[in-house]
DNA sequence: CTTGAAAGGAGATATAA
DNA sequence: TTATATCTCCTTTCAAG
């Protein structure tokens, strides 16, 4: 799909607040709301906007603290990893699985409530899955940048 | 703020899609528009939902690289510091930079089109930044788990 | 692309139970 | 606390320029 700057900009408005009404869009966008409203439907049907989501405040449900962890797995043939990104995906503290080139096989963002809990969590939970060689942890001191923004 | 079953099944509600009518979330939870509606409001007003926002597929805007970059600066002063992360904040293609415990100062989040891009990025802006003594970079292969909503 | 119109629906508040 | 009613505004579609 082609963007001109007008989809630039109603995109970035998007990703900033999507409750806003297509009224507002089309005054700071200087186009009229049948436009708009045009735009953003094809934006969404072709896939460019994938959902919208609300976004909740860690610290206020008691998930203040992040940590990452990076694994690396015992073996890489096909069954070892597909197990284990199965049994990742199930695991609601973990946010984000990524899998990596170079030293660590994957990276892990987990949201816990605080240290005692990520504890928990990595004895009980996270060793439990089977094949993991080694993992090693970093925990979040500061949140320097965090946006689900992305500019084009 | 205190949260009830029906307030975290709503936050995971909102977290999978915001965009529903406050209608459609009562049936779900078996109760009253307005007994939604006022929940919602209430999240909204205690800071527990921070914002409603569009995710955009980073294939679709040409952003499908993703790379992972350690930086250690070269000091730890205060002024050092806090001149790193100012020059980070204003870099588009960061979309995350944590302050971590352990072995490196940051973890950055980067998206770009491809590897040349990422290569253009590091040498032409990152490495622009003064008193940045290292960095090591990961790529992503693939992103196995990636969500933006925190189960309470 | 714009404007204007029209139907139906949802948001927001007030009121009753 | 819930449910109901009301009014206003927004969404969505259409037509015509």
């Amino acid at each position: 799909m082609n963007f001109d700057t007008i989809d630039i900009e109603l995109l970035a408005l998007l990703q900033e607040d999507c409750k806003k009404t297509t009224k507002e869009y089309a005054l700071k966008l200087g186009l009229s709301v049948t436009a708009v409203y045009e735009r953003i439907k094809r934006l969404e049907k072709n896939g460019v906007i994938q959902k919208y989501v609300a976004l909740v405040n860690k610290k206020e449900i008691e998930k203040g603290f992040t940590a990452l962890c990076h694994v690396k797995l015992t073996q890489h043939t096909k069954k070892y990893v597909s197990n284990f990104e199965r049994d990742i995906i199930k695991l609601t503290e973990i946010s984000e699985c990524l899998h990596l080139s170079g030293d660590y096989d994957y990276m892990l963002k987990i949201n816990v409530k605080d240290i005692e809990a990520y504890r928990e969590f990595i004895v009980s939970k996270l060793t439990a899955i089977n094949h993991i060689g080694s993992t090693q942890s970093s925990f979040v001191i500061a949140e320097v940048k965090h946006t689900t923004a992305i500019s084009i």
